[in-house]
RNA sequence: GCGGAUGUGGCGUAAUGGUAGCCGCGCCAGACUUAGGAUCUGGUGCCGAAAGGUGUGGGGGUUCGAGUCCCUUCAUCCGCACCA
């Protein structure tokens, strides 16, 4: 008894090449490597579904394929074991993460060996291991100590950096020092310039906060405003975060984009989030006669920028001069009657000794008295029931705390009871916040610190000012800079606006109109980024109430404040062009803004003065009018010629933005990489290399601490060289942004891989996972990739040459529909006489949508065991819904259970034959039955029928039987070139059909036979070759050779048609000539008929294709 | 809105510019069987009894010939989402 006992013959081969290491990959062979790479596998708790082994089955076929082809294949597999669902888990339960993802993998691992993968599992890694974070980590002190080199465009040691401070000093537009400035400055101040620099560095930046997850969430972890794991929402807010500068590396991430054979739908998609638009930055100078905030310093003078040193600096004091008087005389009258809490705020302020921490009270900031401030936190702390200001001032509490905040400054209050009852209380809510938000030099208050050191010997000179965008400003004169990258439209600007993010808005508000934007501005903070997101159509604006002057024509233009424009790009502000670009034109629209038209399109030609019937013409083609030098220029002429204007007259500067902003780096979580740093008297280092791995510590809970510090905080000792260690860890991309190479020589403890095993292997040749991936993980891999090239740890560019992305399998939903408010559920063609909602089901509770009542019942006795049911036919029908295959929809299909009904190579074969890999599809179990019909016609074909016994034949084959199989090797092996699995599949179909019809078994062609079907379903055929008499693995076999002799054919039936209509067949030779085939077809009695007595206009013969006569 | 992809039987799909629907599911008929949910044979796009006609989302074009190339339009899915 010979049929085809899947389940035993998958086992035993499963077994067999465990044992034997079959698919072991050596790293110093002579024959050529092939790296086939899936995506890394996040363990989940969920197991896996028929989805996820989609490209693995894929990769597999490539990775035996390219086996039998000769090549040494390294096919490796690992898991993403950090992240989040296993540290939600601890949270709830208490388990270590740890051990939920042990457990995840234990399982994850049997699912995957019960398909038949040809893993090397000798290499096989787990990023939460810490013989591999300690890679992790010391790429990251890598990426700490290298800056990167615009001029050598690469990344460098940071010492190279300091010597080019000690010789050079540094200028540039935001950050200015000379050689003996940088000689003077505190080690502090050192630490915070090259923070500027660093490839890993801290900084203050806003960023999404989720407070479900307790933790800083990516751009692409977000989608539509909440987050993608767990959907919980998501706000803005400051702070203090490690981020990677991946922006460095901007331009050569988007050019490289090129040489890499992916689909260009993630080509595309990089390209967008790199975001590059060449254009020029421009210089509006805002009109003095209505710019009424003077900057006046403490005494009520006048605050010239103090030129050149610090020529980027601008007063922050602004108040007007009258207002400004009554604040000093409030404040000094305060000063000197401090309330009882003042006062003893202040001497606890004062005699507790903050490290090198000064507060000053009754402080003037902006138009505001502060009851205490300290510039080194930007820390402002205030004691309700005191008067924050003056007593006829307009500005609400709200609005003052939204200036302060937008100044960089925090708030600490505290009520006048508490500082009476409870000092210690307010002692450590100060101390928490100093620990908590370490003083940065990103911030914009710390610039004001910089900026003040000048000063040092005039304290009553003291000015608070902060560093904005103006290049080189005229003493006195107040720019807006922006950003465009159509210069060529300069003189077609009808307005500005600046998004109400921007600083400048509350320096250039008119005093009239301080009140309405203001207003505005704490609208559009309250309207949520989805909100804002949501709602394009709706254009709101507020005019700020002053003017700027045309750079060219001098003309005053109103200053606008819009949402439409985005903060973070550019410089946040716009010179709107309504005739030419169609935001501006639909906010100019709305607030009746003058159009002005400058290009005249090529073909329309449109009145001058007309509306452009609704819309703006944005298209950069087309010949300048109105436009004074620019006339008659084409737009792209036009765009060189205005930059070129611009820098001439220094009103600007040609100008590459891009959109990609640098990653944040740190999690407030526990389970993840801790980062290696520590914190030396404030200044952040990284530990020693020879001390790593920083082992993640144990602690009591996976929450954070109650001042709201990550929970490594809570870990005992948690110190480096008696110094604090940083208490956020690595976010989830961290481990799988180099983890290809580790695959390469997974055990190495001297490097992350040998750099022989790497110069042998080099980069993954094929690369196949889901598009999710599109930005996040292949964008963050490529940068590291690049990172390594430069300081000579791999020898590539990019880390994946071939990408391949496989089409998601879904999941059907099955529904039932239960009758509004009633326990009754209605069969699914009745169901629209009634009000009804649809329930999903357990699918296995469905066949052919037909729903087992009693099965209904037990799954779910409290909902269906007193239900009332509708039926038709008899039946109770159920509705299908195509969506994610999820287990909340109860619809997920185990791959074990497919195995065990059908077998594994089944499935395999299976998943192949749905279609092509690329293209997304539900997943149904019909038709599986044909593909197992299939293996089992394969089986029998070598077996007698009559007895089952194994038979085969060593006859020569025939002619016809070897153009089968030749036809198949042509078949198969183009196909898998191709990725494209599903034709192969059904091409081994018909192989088998027609073997069965010549009722062939001879050993030739069989043997050969299964050779090409064995990456495909590896377990039958292994034992086939066996039986066939081979004593190693098929796996050793070599791929069968095309001949193409065997295809030749010596006649042809030709298609007869007449005007491209096939009438009737005619069999010719394929060596007749053409004009022979011509005067037979035209005799022949048949084509009279068609001719219908007409003679023929012209005959096409093409051979061995078609015969076409054309009437 | 912009960008990308896809539209072919009842279903999954196939077709170097050359006979549209290979292969599989499902369905119909039959054979072998105590039985079949095993296996085998034949049929199966649609209309039509047949002859024949018609047919690849719609419209137009190029070509001797278009599912395939071009233009246009519609629908669905996926990205990006005010990037100046």
């Amino acid at each position: 008894m010979a049929s085809y006992h899947f389940n035993s013959i998958e086992e035993n081969w499963q077994k067999y090449w465990a044992e034997n290491k079959t698919f072991k990959a050596e790293n110093i062979s002579d024959k050529p490597k092939y790296y086939v790479l899936d995506m890394f596998p996040y363990p989940s708790g969920a197991g896996l579904h028929v989805g996820h082994p989609l490209g693995y089955i894929a990769s597999d076929i490539v990775s035996r394929f390219k086996r039998h082809k000769g090549f040494n294949v390294l096919h490796p597999m690992g898991y993403d074991a950090f992240g989040l669902p296993a540290e939600q888990y601890a949270i709830q339960t208490g388990q270590h993460p740890a051990i939920t993802t042990h457990e995840n993998i234990i399982r994850y691992r049997k699912q995957l060996d019960r398909i038949g993968f040809s893993f090397d599992w000798d290499k096989e890694i787990r990023t939460s291991n810490p013989d591999y974070y300690k890679w992790t980590q010391w790429i990251f002190i890598q990426l700490f100590n290298s800056w990167y080199n615009p001029k050598t465009n690469k990344a460098e040691d940071i010492s190279s950096l300091i010597k080019i401070f000690e010789k050079n000093g540094y200028q540039s537009d935001k950050i200015n020092f000379t050689k003996l400035e940088w000689r003077k400055f505190t080690e502090k101040q050192k630490t915070g310039e090259l923070l500027n620099f660093r490839l890993a560095f801290l900084s203050e930046i806003m960023v999404n906060w989720c407070p479900a997850l307790g933790s800083v969430l990516a751009n692409d972890e977000i989608k539509e405003g909440v987050s993608e794991r767990g959907g919980y929402p998501v706000e803005r807010k400051l702070m203090s975060q490690w981020s990677l500068r991946i922006s460095a590396y901007a331009d050569r991430l988007l050019n490289d984009l090129e040489t890499l054979d992916w689909t260009d739908s993630i080509k595309e998609a990089q390209r967008n989030w790199i975001g590059k638009s060449e254009g020029c930055s421009i210089k509006f100078e805002v009109d003095s006669n209505v710019l009424t905030q003077i900057p006046i310093n403490n005494s009520g003078e006048i605050v010239k920028a103090p030129s050149k040193a610090k020529n980027s600096s601008v007063s922050f004091e602004a108040a007007d001069k009258d207002t400004y008087h009554k604040l000093i005389k409030l404040a000094k009258t305060q000063k000197e009657n401090p309330t009882k809490e003042e006062d003893i705020l202040w001497k606890i302020l004062r005699d507790r000794q903050f490290e090198n921490i000064k507060f000053r009270k009754q402080y003037i900031i902006n138009k505001f008295i502060v009851d205490f401030v300290s510039f080194e936190y930007s820390l402002i702390l205030e004691i309700d029931g005191l008067i924050h200001s003056l007593p006829d001032n307009i500005i609400s509490d709200e609005n003052r705390t939204l200036i302060l905040n937008e100044l960089g400054f925090k708030i600490l209050r505290f009520t006048n009871d508490e500082i009476t009852n409870n000092v210690e209380s307010v002692l450590n809510k100060i101390k928490d916040f100093i620990k908590y938000y370490k003083p940065s030099c990103n911030s914009t208050a710390e610039k004001g610190i910089k900026a003040r050191s000048d000063n040092k010997e005039d304290e009553a000179k003291e000015i608070y000012t902060l560093e904005n965008n103006i290049d080189n400003p005229i003493e006195n004169s107040f720019f807006i800079e922006v950003f465009t990258t159509r210069p060529d439209t300069i003189f077609g600007v009808s307005y500005l606006t600046l998004a109400p993010e921007n600083e400048l808005v509350l320096q250039i508000t008119h005093k009239d109109y301080l009140e309405p934007v203001l207003e505005y501005i704490n609208t559009t903070k309250k309207r949520s980024e989805r909100e804002r997101q949501a709602d394009v159509k709706n254009i709101t604006g507020v005019f700020s109430g002053t003017y700027a002057k045309h750079p060219f024509t001098g003309k005053q233009i109103p200053i606008w404040i819009g949402d439409y424009v985005l903060a973070g790009y550019g410089t946040g502000a716009v010179m709107a062009v309504p005739a030419h670009d169609s935001r501006d034109y639909a906010f100019a629209k709305h607030f009746n803004l003058p159009i002005k038209e400058v290009v005249l399109p090529e073909k329309e030609v449109l009145l001058i003065g007309e509306d452009f019937g609704g819309a703006s013409y944005d298209l950069k083609i087309g010949k300048m009018i109105n436009s004074d030098f620019l006339n008659d220029l084409d737009v792209k002429d036009a765009i060189k010629k205005a930059i070129q204007t611009i820098e001439e007259k220094q009103l600007g500067k040609g100008k590459i933005n891009f959109r990609l902003r640098d990653a944040v780096f740190g999690r407030q979580r526990y389970w993840g990489e801790p980062i290696p740093v520590y914190y030396d008297n404030g200044i952040p280092k990284t530990m020693d290399e020879s001390d790593l791995p920083l082992i993640l510590p144990k602690v009591d809970k996976y929450l954070p601490t109650e001042t709201g510090e990550p929970p490594l905080a809570r870990a005992d000792n948690w110190q480096y060289k008696g110094n604090p260690l940083e208490n956020t860890t690595m976010p989830g991309w961290a481990g799988s942004s180099w983890y290809y190479l580790r695959y390469m020589d997974a055990n190495n403890t001297e490097a992350l891989a040998n750099k022989n095993a790497i110069n042998y292997w080099q980069n993954v040749d094929l690369y196949i996972g889901g598009s999710e991936h599109a930005v996040g993980h292949l964008l963050y891999s490529r940068f590291w990739c690049k990172f390594l090239k430069d300081i000579g740890i791999v020898p590539f560019e990019e880390p994946f040459k071939k990408l391949v992305n496989q089409g998601m399998i879904q999941g059907m939903s099955m529904l039932i529909y239960r009758v509004n408010e009633e326990n009754k559920f209605i069969s699914f063609g009745l169901k629209d006489n009634y009000q009804t909602t649809p329930i999903h089901i357990d699918i296995n509770l469905v066949s052919n949508n037909v729903v087992n009542i009693e099965g209904l019942k037990k799954w779910r006795p409290s909902e269906f065991q007193n239900a009332e049911f509708e039926l038709e036919d008899g039946k109770l029908l159920c509705g299908n819904e195509v969506g994610k295959m999820s287990k909340r929809w109860h619809n997920v299909v185990n791959p074990d259970d497919i195995c065990i009904q059908y077998g594994a190579d089944t499935l395999r074969l299976y998943e192949m034959f749905l279609g092509p890999l690329q293209d997304a599809k539900p997943w149904s179990t019909q038709g599986i039955e044909g593909v197992h019909r299939f293996l089992k016609k394969t089986w029998r074909l070598f077996h007698n029928n009559a007895n089952e016994d194994f038979a085969i034949s060593q006859e020569e084959p025939t002619k016809a039987e070897l153009k089968i199989l030749h036809k198949t090797i042509k078949k198969a092996t183009e196909d898998i070139e191709n990725f494209s699995f599903n034709t192969s599949v059904s091409a081994f179909m018909v192989c088998v059909n027609e073997l069965q019809d010549l009722k062939c078994n001879k050993l030739a062609i069989l043997e050969k036979f299964i050779i090409l079907l064995s990456p495909y379903a590896p377990h039958i055929t292994e034992e086939l070759y066996k039986l066939c008499g081979n004593q190693q693995s098929i796996e050793k076999a070599e791929w069968p050779l095309f001949n193409a002799e065997y295809l030749i054919e010596n006649e042809f039936n030709y298609p007869i048609s007449f005007n491209g209509k096939v009438k009737f067949n005619l069999n010719f030779a394929l060596d007749k000539d053409l004009k022979e085939i011509e005067n037979e077809v035209i005799a022949n009695e048949q084509t009279q008929k068609y001719l219908e007595g007409k003679a023929p206009k012209k005959i096409i013969v093409v051979k061995g294709r078609i015969v076409n006569v054309v009437v």
